[in-house]
DNA sequence: CGCTGTTTCAAATACCCATTTGAATTTGTC
DNA sequence: GACAAATTCAAATGGGTATTTGAAACAGCG
């Protein structure tokens, strides 16, 4: 078979998501996939190698099955734009599938960065700080100074992947089951809220 | 000497909260106290209870040196104690001291927690979590629903930690130097407004 | 069928790391 | 100073894990 190649790709994203890099173990990984352990390396030469390949998979399918303009026409209002971001961000890092582990992969590599994968975050990262700079931009004008912008991109940033930093903490010190999509969706309508009010209140002290 | 335990315990802070538990070595703990391997055992026992006592000293020296009230009297307006709470958190992520690994070795518990450290961190956030419940509470009065102050809550933990998350990967993606006081402070007085602009949004249209 | 290149496998290799050990050294005490 | 307890040390132990290896199973094809 030789979609064993493609299982054992599928399996790292779930362990990588599960427990970042050097805490998952490329045996684990190749059990999950039913392959041997030296498959990981006939396909993929090294661990790292694997990891770089299933952090592009996960990213990939997850731009996919949640695109962050979430079927927006263009020229929306930034408000309806920035709703669309947050409950985007927020549907990815709820999902089960390679969105989700897409979230929590990034989520381990911020607090815990292997080196060799600087370029694949950045890249990974640039189309939602391009989307969420733009909406703010539209919601600010042109005279609100780019360090302004910056600091509420962080603010909403912030907002919207707490959630991901802590799903395996909050599991645990909750007893809580799986989040229904109505839940996602209110969660995302009050962060929207939240961020809305705050966008608000610094633009009304800012140019002072 | 006897200080060998005392060496040994601010180097394991400062290591695990470069690494984390997992990545972080009792050899490159005990070489950056200049003791001998053995001694880490000799002293603590097992690299868990070394991460335990760390956890301990760190967060106490941090509430020690940054206490969550920050000398304000009782009976001050919540907005003045929100503003105290944020500044204080920061305070704390950026701090070169213990308090700043407490807050990096809590970023890395959660996103990586060690089983046996739920109790230890169970303790470290009551605290704080108090502290913010009481003032959202007085900012909203008692007709706001628990779920709404527990949303809340959420909210501005998210904008006060979100730089402990990723101060790895930030010196690594950018090339900016160390932060000054004036700097933190300025992101604190940002962040407060930012804040206090989304709660009040969210005060206005939740009771519909 | 028989041949060639690909894929799988169990076992081996080599390294890293927490923890142990037993001897050597230092410290405290009389 | 000398004895006992506490501390330090270099080296060993043992378990875990990425990676390699060489042989076996398999696939496609004449």
């Amino acid at each position: 078979m030789k979609d064993t190649s493609r299982r054992v790709l599928e399996s790292a994203c779930r362990i990588f998501a599960e427990k970042g890099f050097q805490n998952a173990t490329v045996a684990e990984i190749c059990s999950l996939a039913g392959a041997n352990v030296a498959s990981a390396n006939y396909y993929f030469g090294t661990k790292e190698h694997l990891y770089e390949k299933a952090i592009r998979l996960a990213f990939s399918a997850s731009e996919e099955e949640f695109p962050l303009d979430g079927g927006l026409a263009p020229g929306v209002p930034p408000l309806e734009r920035l709703s669309a971001f947050v409950s985007t961000t927020l549907w990815r890092t709820f999902s089960d599938g390679l969105a989700g582990y897409a979230q929590r992969i990034f989520a381990h590599e911020f607090s815990n960065p292997i080196d060799a994968m600087d370029g694949v975050f950045k890249d990974a990262l640039r189309p939602g700080r391009n989307c969420l700079r733009a909406i703010l931009r539209d919601m600010l004008g042109e005279d609100v100074p780019e360090s302004t912008i910056r600091l509420l991109y962080f603010n909403v940033l912030s907002l919207c992947t707490f959630y991901s930093f802590n799903q395996k903490a909050r599991s645990r010190l909750e007893k809580s089951g799986r989040i229904t999509g109505v839940q996602i969706d209110e969660l995302a309508e009050h962060i929207t809220r939240f961020a809305e009010g705050g966008i608000r209140q610094s633009r009304e002290l800012t140019p002072a």
